[in-house]
DNA sequence: CCGAATACGGTACGGCCAGTACCTTATAGG
DNA sequence: CCTATAAGGTACTGGCCGTACCGTATTCGG
């Protein structure tokens, strides 16, 4: 060891090491202690940063994913709705969202450690997409224009979510993406005529 | 001490200090030891019945629940829809609900237990409850019957769940639940012709 | 260039709780 | 009555969060 480690130098290594523990054993899983020892460090080091394990998580979570969601553009709203859902259903079905999920139930009971989830998870972004995809169709004249409202908006990825929440989830199948876009989605853009 | 309990006697007893236990402290603060003590007997009898503490959660919430979701039957589909909207809003942002989401969340990472917990929460009776309320709708030719479909039927509820989910929650407002009949629920059927 | 602040490293706890082991004692059923 | 079965009692392991204490390196102000 030539020097010994200060500052945010050490931070950084905090984060590493804790989100090396997240993507190996999800959140349940990530120790104070094993956190501690694999950034070759201890736990006081730790508790000066941040006040609870959740915390942490929350932190390293962040380290583990910059993972942007480009506005994707096939031509329809078809294709459009679905490309999203497949993304979504891709991230929240890799560890990573095993992990984000563990996250989550653990938050559950702190009303402030789900603010910083959300913040964190991009969600606003995501909702953002969804809109201005909805816009674009209605500029093709493929949807009446009050068919851009926000509820439609996060409509399929809020049934994403619950669908997720409702299986034990590894993947949700892509019928069900499918039948998502066909049966909920598409129906309900032409009843908003 | 009159005589020691055993079998049936006992188990209940266990089960009603547990669902004590569940209402006063929830179920993060359910302790193996203190629903022993609670039920005037001791660990080995509770693990002899059920493998673990979620096991013993689940068992115990039933014990707390039977509440019945009858169909309400307005005369209108928006009627109706709001209706059971704001019976599961009352129900899921009650003690109740708390406890039902600390479950949940601590059941998350085991499909086995979600399993349990989707068979005892009574949501395919809800979902059943849905769909019908749309087959009276087609009857009354206020609803094309391509709107009697299950996706079409779960949707509402998933979206008030996933409304729970996003927030910190105690309780969603009533407006949410306006919008989801108004802008999607009620859309959503009527583009289903 | 030197002496504090300051922050890190090491280690050892306290406390809580899940789950287990083991033994004693009552009860039911043959 | 006698034995298998199940309850009671108690103690213990092991994991983990969070804290306390203390020696030691590094930085920074004077």
């Amino acid at each position: 060891m030539t020097t010994r480690r200060r500052g945010a130098e050490l931070e950084q290594a905090i984060l590493r090491a804790a989100a090396d523990e997240l993507r190996e054993s999800g959140y349940a899983g990530m120790t104070m202690d094993r956190v501690a020892v694999r950034a070759g460090t201890n736990k006081n080091a730790i508790y000066r940063r941040w006040p609870h394990r959740a915390a942490l998580g929350i932190a390293a979570y962040r380290h583990l994913s910059d993972a942007v969601m480009p506005n994707p553009d096939t031509g329809t709203l078809r294709g459009d709705a679905l490309e999203m859902l497949r993304r979504a259903n891709e991230t929240w079905s890799s560890p990573h969202g095993a992990i984000l999920r563990g996250l989550l139930a653990a938050a559950a009971e702190d009303p402030a450690l789900l603010e910083l989830m959300r913040e964190r998870s991009g969600a606003a972004t995501m909702d953002r997409a969804w809109l201005s995809m909805l816009e674009r169709a209605v500029a093709r004249d493929e949807a009446p224009p009050a068919a851009a409202h926000p509820r439609v908006a996060t409509t399929p990825m809020m049934l994403l979510r619950a669908e997720y929440a409702m299986r034990g989830i590894p993947t949700v199948p892509d019928e069900v993406l499918v039948e998502i876009v066909d049966e909920v989605f598409l129906p309900l853009v032409r009843g908003r005529a």
